[in-house]
DNA sequence: TATTGTTATACTCTATAACTATA
DNA sequence: TATAGTTATAGAGTATAACAATA
């Protein structure tokens, strides 16, 4: 009776957020849908899908960056049609960031990706332990070392 | 009876994946520790931990990094006195990347704040439950989406 | 005053190329 | 020839500072 779950879940972290696992991840997952969706502007199209269109600043705010970096990537993506600027109603000061059809394809798509993989992944698993392991995994994220702080 | 397994996961791995948590992991685990440990000279410090002293050729192949920036990355760690560097005895051209005492401490100190981190937080959780989740999540990293090719 | 979007600047990190030394 | 380590260079991405416009 090893004290050492921590541990090993430790290393299995170790390997999940290692550089060579995330560009392997993106490039599957961006593959084929053109050089403007890649690992930084994605966070921009994945952010904007999940909770519609808003401001550079606004939207910097909830991912970690910048809003003079976000505006660089939202204009890599509006100049391939992903993306589109309009005046925000209530604010004259702010631009929304909005997701063009096509933007909100390409999350789908992604999206779509990742999920068939996993679910491919976990096809010899038992359907149990599957559901078991994801309810534990979004605990896990929810409430583990690495959670937001609640503000 | 949903089939959101695929998507369950895959919004819990977004989440996890997202740069501000990788951020905010990193600086928690290597806090107080000397500048020249953060994100980008951290994987070289384990890569060597893991496998012991070989040549920065080596270690990049492994971690995916181009020699280049291994060796950049070694010269801060060097200079802090963390990692040596040997002469190989079995290679002429090479040049051994091997890690001080303070540098496997260092190794040690990061390791096991995360491991306590990672306990800490299941601490409500069952015994049994922690330990599937242990073994799932690992097995789910090996075979999973963004799991290495065998070569 | 404070905040918005944007641009200019300086800084960091990266891979490519080029060099010398050894297999 | 091929591969080692290292350095120089060019390219990409970032945050800081500064700007004009709006709250």
């Amino acid at each position: 009776m090893k004290n050492s779950t921590g541990h090993d879940i430790a290393d299995a972290l170790g390997l999940l957020l290692r550089r060579s696992t995330r560009a392997r991840l993106y490039t599957q997952l961006t593959e084929g849908l053109g050089e403007a969706v890649d690992d930084l502007t994605y966070p921009i199209l994945s952010g904007l899908a999940r909770t519609g269109a808003r401001s550079a600043a606004d939207l910097g705010r909830e991912i970690g960056l910048d809003r003079t970096t976000v505006t660089r990537r939202a204009d890599r993506l509006e100049q391939v049609g992903l993306l589109q600027r309009q005046p925000d109603p209530d604010d004259g000061r702010a631009t929304l960031l909005a997701l063009t059809e096509q933007g909100r394809d390409i999350v789908s798509v992604t999206r779509e990706r990742l999920a068939a993989g996993i679910e491919s992944s976990l096809a010899t698993w038992p359907q149990e332990d599957a559901q078991a392991f994801a309810r534990q995994l979004r605990r896990f994220v929810d409430e583990g070392p690495f959670a937001a702080e609640p503000h």
